[in-house]
DNA sequence: ATATTTGTTTAGAATTGTTCTAAACTGTTG
DNA sequence: CAACAGTTTAGAACAATTCTAAACAAATAT
C-alpha cells in the first residue's frame, strides 16, 4: 500500500510536469517526469548532470547519464533550465531561470543565488559597436573568513 | 641579416621577459620565454592553450601542447595571467591581472575588456555568514544587433 | 484498441580538453 | 664542467560530454 499510495503521489504531482514539457513541446516521457521531479519541486537548485544522476539513482530511478544530459540540455533549450558559468571543467544548471546572480564558494563547490535586490549594475558599459546584450552574468567567489 | 636582425631583436626582447620568469620563481627556458614573447608583448591578450599553441606553431616554435598548459597554469599561478570564466568547454587565460571585466561575443566567440572605470558594482550583497570575498567575475554577454 | 510513425532512451563508442607519466633534456649551482 | 633539480615531451590516461544506432515508448492514424 506504501508502493500505491507513492505511486497515485507521484501521478499526481506529474500532471503539472507533463504540462511543462507539453508546454514547451517536448514529450512527457517517464524520464523526464522523474528528471522533473527532482529538479522543479519548489526550491531552486543548482545541479551538475553526474550529481543529478547520482541522485535519481539514490531516489531508485531507472534513467542514463546520457538521458540526464539530453534532459538537461533540452530544458535549457526550452527555457526551463538556465546554465551557468563557473567552473571550466563541468556545466552547471540552475532551475532559477530569472535574471539573478551567484555566489559560488571555492572552498566547497557550492553555488547559491544572490537576491536580485542585492545586487545590481548602475550602469551599462559602453557596448562595442552594433552589438546588444544577451545577457550579464556576475559571479562573486566567496571562501571562509581566515 | 633579416635573419640575425630578427635573432638580435628577440634576443633583447627576452631579457626582460628572462627578468619576469626569474621574478617568479621560474626558471627562463626557450619555450617559457617563447610563450611569454607571445603574451606579453604590449597589448593585452585572451588566449586558450590550444590557440596559443597553434600561434606557436605557426610562429615556429618548437614546442609541444603539453608545455603550453604546463606554462599558462604555472603562469596563472605565478600571477602573470588570469583565468576567465566563459566557456565550459574550454578556458581562456587573459593577459590583463588586473581587476576588470569582460565582454563575450557569442557569436564569434571573442573575448575583449571592458574598461574598469565602465563599470563598478555600487554596493556588494551581503555575503553569507563567516564568508568573505575571493573575486568578482563579471561578464556581460553580447550579439550582433538584430 | 492496434498499427504506424516519430520521438526517446540507452549502452557503449567516440570526441575533446586537459593532466599525468616517465624518460630525455637543459638551466643553474658549486 | 659535473651534478642536480627543474623542464619538456610524446603518448597514455582521464573526465566531461556528445554521438551512434538499435531497442523502445508516446502520439497519431486506422
Amino acid at each position: 500500500m506504501d508502493k500505491l499510495n507513492t505511486r497515485i503521489d507521484q501521478n499526481d504531482n506529474y500532471q503539472s510536469l507533463t504540462d511543462k514539457l507539453r508546454g514547451v513541446g517536448l514529450r512527457a516521457t517517464r524520464q523526464r517526469l522523474d528528471i522533473g521531479s527532482l529538479l522543479f519541486s519548489g526550491k531552486d537548485r543548482h545541479v551538475t548532470a553526474e550529481n543529478l544522476h547520482d541522485e535519481a539513482v539514490a531516489s531508485g530511478m531507472k534513467i542514463s547519464l546520457a538521458t540526464i544530459y539530453n534532459a538537461l540540455n533540452q530544458f535549457t533549450d526550452a527555457g526551463l533550465l538556465r546554465e551557468v558559468l563557473i567552473d571550466p571543467s563541468r556545466t552547471y544548471f540552475d532551475t532559477n531561470t530569472s535574471s539573478h546572480h551567484h555566489f559560488f564558494n571555492i572552498d566547497n563547490g557550492q553555488l547559491t543565488d544572490i537576491p536580485n535586490e542585492e545586487i545590481n549594475l548602475p550602469g551599462l558599459p559602453n557596448l562595442p559597436e552594433g552589438q546588444i546584450i544577451d545577457g550579464v552574468d556576475i559571479l562573486i567567489r566567496i571562501k571562509p573568513e581566515d
